[in-house]
DNA sequence: CTGAAATTTGTTACGCTGTAACGGACACCC
DNA sequence: GGGTGTCCGTTACAGCGTAACAAATTTCAG
């Protein structure tokens, strides 16, 4: 089994934030270029929140935190700008939170998979090929064909257990 | 690996689904009994309803239904049933659709894997332990202690393709 | 430049999902 | 048959998400 699966380990609670944000803008910045679309101020703004812990965020906590620096944003202006980073890849929705996070590995395309600490709230994020594998044998054995997959597994994370 | 990780697969949309809710309304009352607990009348009600096809059925459609038969019932009376049922193992909810569907296997404790159709909405329940014992294994090697899996793949049923 | 087209964002209003809190009804058990 | 606990009804509201349309901004051809 390759040792290249965690793609977001469990950061210890200090470690240098600063680096996480930083790379995570360098990332997006390339990847809407990319794309050919446009990472405009509020997408931006959207992201570093999202970035702002490794901690999922629910949309309306982003409406509140967009509320301190804009005008009376309402909830599609998230919603729209959350379903513009999905779609690049830049940030994951977790179903079982209805909480979204960013990506920890944008570029290559993946489904991933989260195991979210039930104490602290931080999330980790895999992308293990083998097991997409295991699923997909599954699926054809009763003839489905996947599509998308949604795989989050709550617990608890080494330092809450 | 074993063949029998298939709890309930896609059912060809004709077949005896009368023999479905028989089976699964004898299944509830064992469990109920077993437990200690009542399967009353407003339980079995909304079980039936769930059972009323291998689709996932959303809380409000349960309500939609049950103000057939009942008197103006609120929201509360289908998330208080809902829970029990999920509590008991009977039912389980797939986050990505807010659905609820019968559980194929009450009784052994299990978590399942869903496929679900995007196409006719039927959905399968597999149970592998192999799938399970992996993701322990990839949560072990980050130190995280494992307590729920949700695990719901959507593409396309053999019939729909 | 400049005006037309496309994209992005603002705004209003509303629908769907789920829960808190309280009170009454019913089953169970001594 | 009275007390206790479970179950259910009811009201009210909180949280999640979207439709539809208007205004602003960017892009790009001419």
């Amino acid at each position: 089994m390759p040792d290249n699966i965690v793609i977001q380990d469990f950061e210890p609670h200090e470690h240098d934030h600063g680096h996480c944000m930083a790379d995570a803008l360098r990332e997006a910045e390339r990847v809407c270029a990319q794309r050919g679309e446009r990472f405009t101020p509020l997408r931006r703004t959207v992201f570093e929140l999202l970035w702002s812990s490794h901690k999922p965020v629910k949309a309306y906590e982003l409406l509140a935190q967009l509320a301190l620096t804009h005008d009376r944003p309402a909830p599609p202006t998230v919603y729209r700008t959350l379903d513009f980073l999905q779609e690049a890849g830049l940030v994951h929705k977790l179903e079982s939170l209805n909480a979204y996070i960013g990506c920890g590995e944008p570029g290559r395309s993946h489904q991933g998979q989260f195991m979210i600490c039930e104490d602290c709230g931080v999330v980790a994020e895999l992308d293990d090929e083998v097991l997409t594998a295991m699923i997909d044998t599954n699926a054809r054995k009763i003839g489905f064909k996947v599509n998308d997959e949604t795989i989050e597994i709550s617990g608890l994370c080494r330092q809450c257990q």
